[in-house]
DNA sequence: CTGGGAGATTGACGCCTGTCGATGCCTCGT
DNA sequence: ACGAGGCATCGACAGGCGTCAATCTCCCAG
């Protein structure tokens, strides 16, 4: 076997999950999941979150980056809605890294 | 509903998210899956990862720290294997914060 | 055409973290 | 008892990241 995760693919899925590893943006994609509609603009989110505009902005942009988030701009209003199946991946990928054959069959879902 | 995870919830979920955003991290729990006797020593480890020893044992340190490894010392080498069923229930829980419903069963086992 | 409001961008600050070299501890072989 | 080797810890440095205030852009209402 390749002894693991090559460097590049090590890379790219630390990539998503450092997307992941905080709790604003955590408490982002469930607050966007929670939503009646399934989808939220900024200004109904600082209010939860205690954070000022620009700093949910940014959070959105990141989520947006990892391919977790699709940003609509409707009128004056941005919403964002969580990726179907996104989680979902990531969370096989990382089943898939700790089991003993090592195969990790969605990993190129991620690429 | 909560409209999401609450305050400390989301710390804690991302905490552990935090140990494993690391390519090297992510590389070193691969290794010792991958291992034929599903645990690794440090000294094992160094050569395929390219990092110096003190810096392996860091990241060892972490990801025991999270939850995520156990170091078992025998003699005067140090064996990490990796607690099984953590990946999943990590696994589980993202998948249900992205789930509508936003049950999340799995995340009092993180606790 | 003009005013207002929502969102994105920029610059700056502080904190956290990954990495390394040097050193200490502990165990085993001789 | 002594030396040697594996591992953990300590101190230090560079880089990245989260957060905010200030500003800019864009779109709609009148």
């Amino acid at each position: 076997m390749t002894g693991g995760l090559d460097a590049d693919a090590a890379a790219a899925l630390a990539q998503t999950l450092k997307a992941l590893a905080d709790p604003a943006r955590l408490r982002l994609l469930s607050l966007i999941a929670g939503s009646s509609t399934g989808e939220a603009c900024v200004c109904d989110l600082t209010g939860p979150l205690g954070l000022t505009q620009p700093t949910v902005s940014h959070h959105c942009k990141v989520l947006v980056d990892a391919g977790l988030l699709t940003r609509e701009k409707r009128g004056v209003w941005a919403y964002y809605a969580l990726v179907p199946g996104a989680l979902d991946n990531l969370a096989a990928v990382l089943s898939a890294t700790g089991a003993p054959g090592g195969r990790t069959p969605a990993a190129a879902a991620l690429a």
